[in-house]
DNA sequence: TCGCTATATTAGAAATTGCGAATATAATGA
DNA sequence: TCATTATATTCGCAATTTCTAATATAGCGA
């Protein structure tokens, strides 16, 4: 294979390598969302989210929607969210059993608001 | 789901994201190498492949066994083997499409030297 | 022991990444 | 028009990554 090939997987592998970048696309697993909404939801400086939306955007892995004064959010192909899910059972497998339970505890919390 | 969770998952990605480590984990894909098979077949300077490598056994993505003068390794779970299946997949699903990332490629090849 | 082979580690330089602060742009409504 | 809101970009700096060159370690056979 081309090293140029590789190189094209590398860089997607590199946009995802960011727990704020792998937060982003979790909270789009639903749908689309406007770029405030993730600052909200997840606590960030505006011009530091904007900065990880740029990365995402520039790798083509999110795409956008113009939408009056706000720009939406979403996950180009469910591909990366399969990706993401790998990564989780990867996770859950290697991971110690508390910190699985913790993400658990985290989830619940999650579905009660 | 607590942030140190995301930082396993990104700190994974982040051993993925070079062409170089990909190129090993390819050639694992259908058993274990010694260490010095992989310099024979990407061409790589050998202290540079064994830094790759230690990327690579920091995250216990591959495993090793030492036999008398050499060192075997081995993808530790097939799972990582599927990350790269898929992300196979996203590859050919959207370079025929899109020229821009191409030149994206190109340009950042040109910067590379 | 010595010399050879395979592999790993260290050091230092260049490039890249991530951050906050400040600034810019664009849409909306008074 | 002006002010406000939402989002993006630029700048400067610290931290990290990647590379080459040099050095270190370990196993093996003479």
């Amino acid at each position: 294979m081309p090293d140029s090939l590789r190189q094209f997987k590398a860089e997607i592998f590199q946009a995802l390598a960011h727990p704020t970048r792998i937060a982003i696309l979790e909270q789009l697993r639903d749908g689309e969302l406007t770029a405030g909404s993730f600052g909200d939801r997840l606590g960030l400086e505006q011009a530091n989210l904007s900065q990880h939306l740029a990365v995402l955007r520039g790798k083509q892995i999110v795409t956008t929607r113009k939408a009056g004064n706000q720009v939406f959010y979403a996950v180009r192909d469910p591909l990366i969210l399969d990706l993401l899910e790998l990564m989780r059972r990867y996770f859950h497998k290697y991971v110690g059993d508390s910190l699985a339970l913790m993400e658990e505890m985290e989830k619940a919390e999650e579905r009660r608001g």
